[in-house]
DNA sequence: CGTATAATTCAACGATCATTGAACTATATT
DNA sequence: AATATAGTTCAATGATCGTTGAATTATACG
């Protein structure tokens, strides 16, 4: 049961991450954000999008804690956005796990004709 | 070029299978497969899912190519489900390259004051 | 202070898609 | 043939969310 809860939780909780990851734009811009910490309009001018679309995305991902943020020390209307290792690290570990074929398992016959045979039997 | 254009084939092909497994439920439906082989009823009576809205998700996952059909030999009203172990392995694999921390590169700075001082500078 | 620039926020709109309820298809039994 | 069962398909509805366009905020410069 104790168990049981867990399972739950964390397949809401990945289908979250992913849901995130699954906009075409986003994906792209946190791939663009991985070849190098990017600003704003490095990011429009790359992936051709506008600003404010720019700065809705980021902060989708910045509220997933995928990308972490600083702004220029010289001039502070410069925003930088780097990706979070650590959290990078944990989301492809937690793809590692469940998409490992190891999980997969043969059949437990719960019902089906095969079932009914079974009853039969005993 | 070429290469980019693969690339942004890569990206929407990616953000394709994520949005497929970001619906909670559809992520409960392919997790409980992964258990061992279901039928349309037994993954309804585990995940508390009505049948159309079963088969439904399971469609999805099909033309997806992560799941696989097979009829019941005694009685072809039972249709069974497994993974495709291929593709999952794919799919693995693909998260781990896409999500790879060694893929993190260091800022080349394209625009902000750095770029303008370094203009300035050459 | 007025103007420019980078970025962010807001709200409305339209597109997408999960869900619902009904209908349908195929198989099996009497 | 009638009835039951397992599963699928269809179409409408409502929820979610990406995008758009406008407004706002913060910073910088002359």
């Amino acid at each position: 049961m104790d168990n049981q809860v867990k399972q739950v939780a964390t397949i809401s909780e990945m289908a979250n991450l992913l849901k995130i990851l699954s906009e075409p734009n986003r994906l792209g811009i946190l791939e663009k954000i991985m070849d190098g910490v990017q600003c704003n309009c490095e990011l429009g001018d790359a992936l051709q999008i506008a600003p404010n679309l720019i700065s809705h995305h980021l902060s989708v991902l910045r509220d997933a804690g995928l990308i972490e943020t600083e702004r220029d020390p010289l001039d502070a209307r410069w925003v930088y956005y780097s990706i979070n290792i650590n959290k990078l690290e944990e989301l492809r570990m937690v793809c590692n796990e469940f998409f490992d074929p190891k999980r997969v398992k043969p059949r437990m016959i719960a019902c089906g004709p095969s079932f009914s045979k079974k009853l039969i039997k005993n």
